[in-house]
RNA sequence: GAGCCAUUAGCUCAGCAGGUAGAGCACCGGACUUUUAAUCCGGGUGUCCCGCGUUCGAAUCGCGGAUGGCUCACCA
């Protein structure tokens, strides 16, 4: 402690009476001669540890670590709750075991504090698994008041800005978390076991490409050039196609400039996986199979509950064409029309769209407003429109479907996947279509790649793709209804 | 971007026919050597989100703004 800090310390004009009091105990530990933010604490046990273990353990030292959540103080005895990562634990102080000096520490201690302490495992008369403290080291002094024990922080602006705080106090947050965290791992492990290798791709493109979205634009100054964040990784992973990796995947950020709501944050997580000479219809059977995987895994059986909803996601799922689902669902077919009676069609079912909309827009507003709404266990939408798939293969009996899906369940679109296009003719072709439509005005429609039209022209194997969405997937296991409960830190405004 | 709602103590909330702010927990002082939302006695610690207006008087009413939530729009 310098006297710049010292000074530091007394400066506390603008805090609260509950800050200020923490000052000053710090400022008594300090004098002392204990330092408040402490050191290496080598533990023996977790609080876990000790309570499942309590029969082989019960009367041996122990070594914890963790931050004070409950002090009960009973005079010359005072009991505590010591949290760390693995979960609480009870401390039981007393003044005839520890001695007066240390035993009266326990004035300077705040809930929130992190301490280390020895002790002797035991069982009170209550039955309760506890840790009879010999010493107590501070770790680190808390300076700030935690939200109440018994509400927790429920401001959810808080709760995102200071995810901390909420990780701190609300436990099934951290729950979500380490959910999160075994997610990613399955996937990882499924795909790594299935022989697939994981690769990292560029996040600033010079194009943004592999989807339809408005990129985040950024600057490199020695280059003087702007770049773009990723919107997808897909074409480079397909270069890699190309150079030889037959089986690839990619979990990493993808950054679209667009609106933010429960299902949709600035940044998200995907997971991208190509496999050369398969198809569509092989990435269907992965993307299943990932899905029950995890369930297994996670969930520990393929029926899970969503809102109070049950989710059976047994494979196989139903496979059902795009616009077999819209005549399902709304008795139109749409199958062979041209534009004007496309938009003949959704004029009579009362939907609104733009004067010029193509038949391809006219499907999609069908699907949105009559499918889309009704699909909550798991299926397979195909067979979409080439004119919105601009890098999916055609169709063989059907040139203006491709041969695309994107698995539904509780009414998002939980992945996307095609029979990746690998004819650099048509791609350059699709390519000069979006690049049409740029033209009239959709910032959202794709940039056109030269270097992608090169690679392929050296030749790409025929190949499935899928994307999968990994917040969503979250949220689905986690059962969450909102992107930001899965989101460590989701995007906000600057409090002004 | 539009509509609706919310914002009061460290946290969770009450208070709104307009009269100068309250509870529980936390916190502070005291008692207490097996408690566990410990208990008992005493203490309210506040930019009522911000600004302007109406009024003798605004947490409360009006207008504008900030942030958040939900819905819609946008968007895979």
């Amino acid at each position: 402690m310098n006297e710049e800090h010292m000074d530091h310390l007394e400066d506390r004009t603008e805090l609260n009476e509950l800050m200020a009091v923490r000052r000053e105990k710090l400022r008594d530990l300090i004098d002392l001669g204990i330092d408040p933010f402490g050191e290496k604490f080598e533990c023996t046990h977790s609080a876990k540890q000790i309570l499942e273990n309590f029969a082989d353990l019960e009367g041996q030292e122990t070594a914890i670590a963790g931050r004070i959540m409950s002090l009960r103080t009973h005079g010359k005895a005072t009991f505590a709750d010591l949290m760390d990562s693995s979960g609480r634990i009870q401390l039981y102080f007393r003044i005839d075991v520890l001695g007066e000096e240390q035993y009266g520490l326990l004035e300077k201690v705040d809930l929130g504090d992190i301490l280390g302490i020895r002790g002797k495992i035991f069982r009170t008369r209550r039955g309760e698994i506890s840790v009879e403290v010999h010493n107590m080291k501070f770790l680190s002094k808390s300076l700030r008041p935690l939200p109440s024990q018994w509400y927790g922080l429920k401001d959810v602006d808080l709760r995102y800005r200071q995810r901390y705080v909420d990780l701190i106090v609300n436990p099934e947050v951290r729950r979500v978390f380490e959910t999160r965290s075994r997610i990613i791992q399955c996937i990882r492990e499924f795909l790594v076991e299935r022989g697939f290798i994981e690769v990292e791709t560029p996040t600033l493109h010079p194009i943004a490409g592999g989807a339809s979205a408005r990129p985040f634009i950024t600057h490199h100054n020695v280059l003087d050039m702007d770049l773009y964040l990723r919107i997808a990784p897909e074409l480079y992973l397909k270069r890699l196609l190309v150079g030889g990796f037959d089986k690839v995947f990619e979990i990493g950020k993808n950054f679209r400039n667009e609106g933010i709501s429960t299902k949709h944050n600035p940044e998200f997580t995907s997971c991208e996986v190509y496999q050369a000479y398969g198809d569509a219809q092989d990435m269907m059977k992965l993307t299943e199979e990932i899905f029950a995987y995890i369930a297994q895994k996670v969930v520990g059986s393929y029926k899970i509950v969503f809102q109070g909803q049950e989710i059976d996601l047994t494979p196989p799922w139903p496979r059902l064409p795009m616009l077999e689902a819209i005549k399902q669902y709304c008795g139109v077919d749409l199958t062979g029309m041209n534009d004007g009676q496309a938009r003949q069609a959704a004029k009579e079912k009362g939907l609104t769209l733009e004067a010029n909309a193509s038949y391809a827009n006219v499907v999609e507003e069908f699907f949105d407003a009559f499918v889309e709404p009704k699909l909550i266990q798991p299926v397979f939408i195909t067979d979409h429109p080439v004119e919105v798939s601009p890098l999916a293969k055609r169709k063989k009996d059907n040139p203006k479907l491709t041969d695309r899906f994107e698995p539904f369940i509780v009414t998002w679109e939980m992945a996307n996947g095609f029979t990746e296009l690998n004819d650099p003719i048509d791609q350059e072709y699709r390519f000069r279509q979006q690049m049409a439509q740029r033209e009239a005005g959709d910032e959202e429609a794709h940039m056109m790649d030269e270097d992608f039209i090169r690679a392929l022209e050296y030749g790409m194997p025929p190949a499935g793709g899928l994307g999968l969405g990994i917040d969503r997937m979250v949220m689905l296991f986690t059962d969450s209804p909102s992107i930001r409960d899965v989101l460590l830190f989701p995007h906000m405004r600057p409090r002004s």
